[in-house]
DNA sequence: GCAAGGTC
């Protein structure tokens, strides 16, 4: 018996051990059974973690927990779980075929120990490092006994630790808002998001401590026959009077070039897409979140029009058969035109590697039923892999310099002579190509007008998903299977907001908390700390378990913090509850009196949510609108360009959601408004 | 209801 990752995984090993092999079984649990040199190989898959950590259950208001167990995932888990153990009884070997890192180790480990009911010691080890046929046979010609799982137990520590961390900093810390008598609102903490909310946190410390400094440009209009440059003084004058005065000496003066240089240079394909790549560029183009993109991309790996997208690898193996995809992209309409000159040409390759997967490529079947958005990733995977195939593009960089009565003045610009890649992955914008060309060393430039800027130095910029994932990723916390996600956790949990993200009250609250009591939580090195330590765990169990202990004491540590903070906590995370319900239900300022805000009331007959006005009273402001009755409700942040009105986006289980203004009698919706009856004198009143 | 890590 073979254990595989993944059903992808389990097709490709049998197909590599016997290219007759055959697939069994349902949909949801299928094996393959293969045969090689005499022996019935039957490859069976998981579906990633078939099993899980899980606390005492039914007790989720308490804690500490301390006694956890390994136990069966929900759903899916079961199927492949009871297949496992049904063929297992036939089986005279166990070969352990999963992705050689840790969580793989740990899936294969698992699935011998619970699923199979087998000692992982009885079993052997498959090492391949990538999915390749010839990679998987020779990992079948040299399989490895193994006494002793390291990784797998490596990795099963880390199952136990972030478990019993994240919990139990979660339930702290919810219970202790719940302890200053507030409703029971939902807070997390873990080892990964600690440190990425702590992220936005500095950064907008940086921007509230951030003084802005003046500085001065002087900026010139340089013309030589008709011929016009935008010139810039070299240096920043910091006072008014020192620009002014470079004005006044070069204004309606003659300067002359000093120098004037020109320089050609190549500028390479960006090479294939890695998960990380696709989402930061997805993010940029089209805005899409992390999140989306995964989604997005799962979709088309499970249409079979794309290769495994959770990969961090920019590496194009000669494996994937170059040939055979460019040639089939060619058959495309959309990409006819674009690979001729492409077939026999090698990739780009990226710095970046993975063990298991190569880069994310099209496997070049023709897309059919794809949705706008799955279309727009689609193409901007294949262009990305096209353009790994093209030459490199060619611009021309000039650089002028002219001194104007002492005052060295500068322009700079770049033109693109050969387009190369850039004629098929041109998605970072269209730059304006600026000659220089007219201007020679030593001719005269007439300075016709000369302007004083007035500017100040600018805060940094907030993060947003794309660059919280980039610093995710450069501080190597978490796995480019789950950064996306904990991103969205932190918005889903109030803690930041907006696309570009802000910290909400609550977020700051629950730093502050944390960073009061136990600032360890938050910090980077706590968590590489930690990975260290179970990466040096060699060969022994026992140290393993040293580990768990350890952790837990530092967790025991934090939550004594807390315990003992508890009065001054329970407030404090109540102040960010009580900010974060009425942001929440608070959708925009009140476009009819414009002194109060339009929040979601719930009636109190009729249990029924509407909007109403904050400056609502017998003779205050009567604005009002009903609302849907079910799906989400969060503010678009934009007023309705019809009449103003703000704008909410509906959220149901599926689809995208209704943006919808509040206004009922808005302009933009008028063929719609009853015009007699009930309701269209309801609508009438609310219009007045 | 809580994590982070796999995965469909």
């Amino acid at each position: 018996m073979v254990v595989a990752e993944k059903p992808d995984a389990a097709r490709q090993i049998a197909k590599a051990l016997d290219s007759d092999s055959e697939m069994h079984g349902y949909h949801s649990s299928a094996y393959w059974v293969a045969h090689r040199k005499d022996v019935l190989y039957v490859v069976c898959p998981a579906s990633g973690h078939l099993f899980t950590i899980e606390g005492e259950s039914g007790k989720s208001g308490i804690y500490p927990v301390f006694d956890v167990f390994w136990a069966r995932s929900k759903g899916r888990a079961a199927g492949h779980a009871g297949l496992f153990a049904r063929l297992a009884k036939e089986a005279s070997g166990f070969v352990v075929a999963c992705d050689y890192d840790v969580e793989g180790e740990a899936i294969g480990y698992n699935v011998l120990k619970y699923a199979c009911g087998v000692a992982p010691e009885r079993a052997v080890r498959a090492k391949f490092s990538t999915l390749a046929s010839e990679d998987i046979l020779a990992s079948f010609e040299n399989l490895e006994s193994r006494k002793e799982w390291p990784l797998a137990i490596a990795g099963r520590t880390r199952h136990v630790l972030d478990f019993v961390w994240g919990i139990n900093l979660s339930r702290a810390l919810s219970l202790s808002g719940l302890f200053s008598g507030r409703r029971y609102m939902n807070l997390s903490m873990g080892r990964v998001q600690g440190p990425t909310l702590n992220f936005v946190y500095e950064r907008e410390r940086e921007r509230n401590l951030f003084v802005p400094l003046p500085y001065w440009q002087v900026s010139a209009e340089g013309t030589k026959d008709g011929a016009a440059v935008r010139l810039l003084y070299e240096k920043e004058p910091t006072n008014g009077r020192e620009a002014e005065a470079v004005k006044e000496e070069t204004e309606r003066k003659y300067g002359s070039v000093e120098e004037m240089k020109e320089e050609r240079f190549g500028e390479p394909p960006p090479p294939a897409f890695n998960l990380g790549m696709l989402q930061k560029e997805a993010f940029r183009m089209f805005g899409f979140s992390p999140a989306a993109t995964l989604a997005l991309a799962e979709s088309l790996y499970l249409k079979a029009l794309i290769s495994y997208p959770r990969t961090s690898s920019e590496q194009l193996p000669a494996s994937i058969g170059y040939a055979k995809i460019l040639s089939r992209l060619g058959e495309h309409a959309a990409y006819g035109g674009l690979v001729g000159d492409l077939t026999g040409r090698t990739p780009r390759q990226g710095k970046q590697s993975d063990a298991a997967h190569p880069a994310i490529f099209p496997t070049g079947l023709r897309p059919a039923g794809l949705d706008g958005r799955e279309s727009k990733l689609y193409d901007l995977v294949v262009r990305r892999f096209l353009a790994a195939f093209s030459r490199p593009a060619v611009k021309l960089r000039t650089s002028l310099s002219v001194r104007n009565n002492g005052h060295l003045f500068r322009a700079s610009g770049v033109r693109l002579l050969v387009q190369g890649y850039l004629k098929i992955y041109r998605f970072g914008g269209e730059s304006k190509d600026v000659s220089l060309g007219e201007f020679q060393k030593g001719d005269e430039v007439f300075f016709g007008s000369v302007e004083v800027l007035s500017k100040f130095t600018q805060p940094p910029f907030r993060y947003n998903a794309g660059s919280l994932l980039a610093r995710m990723e450069k501080e190597d916390i978490g796995t480019k299977a789950t950064r996306a996600e904990i991103i969205s956790t932190l918005e889903k949990r109030g803690y930041v907001e907006g696309r570009s993200m802000e910290m909400t009250d609550l977020g700051m609250v629950v730093i502050e908390a944390v960073k009061g009591f136990y600032p360890d939580i938050l910090s980077v090195g706590f968590t590489r700390s930690l990975e260290q330590d179970l990466e040096r765990m060699d060969q022994d169990a026992a140290s393993a378990g040293r580990t768990v202990v350890a952790g837990a004491r530092e967790m025991l540590k934090a939550l004594d913090e807390f315990e003992k903070n508890r009065g001054v906590l329970g407030p404090m995370i109540g102040a960010g509850y009580g900010s974060a319900a009425r942001k929440k239900s608070a959708l925009g300022a009140c476009p009819v009196c414009r002194k109060g805000e339009l929040l979601i009331i719930r009636s109190r007959t009729s249990g029924k949510r509407f909007v109403g006005c904050s400056n609502y009273s017998s003779d205050g402001c009567r604005a009002s609108a009903p609302l849907p009755q079910r799906g989400g409700i969060r503010k678009a942040g934009a007023s309705c360009k019809g009449c103003g009105w703000p704008v909410v986006n509906v959220f149901f289980a599926r689809g995208r959601p209704w943006r919808l203004c509040l206004n009922v009698a808005c302009p933009s919706k008028r063929k719609k408004l009853p015009v007699e009856g009930k309701h269209a004198e309801q609508y009438k009143k609310r219009n007045a």
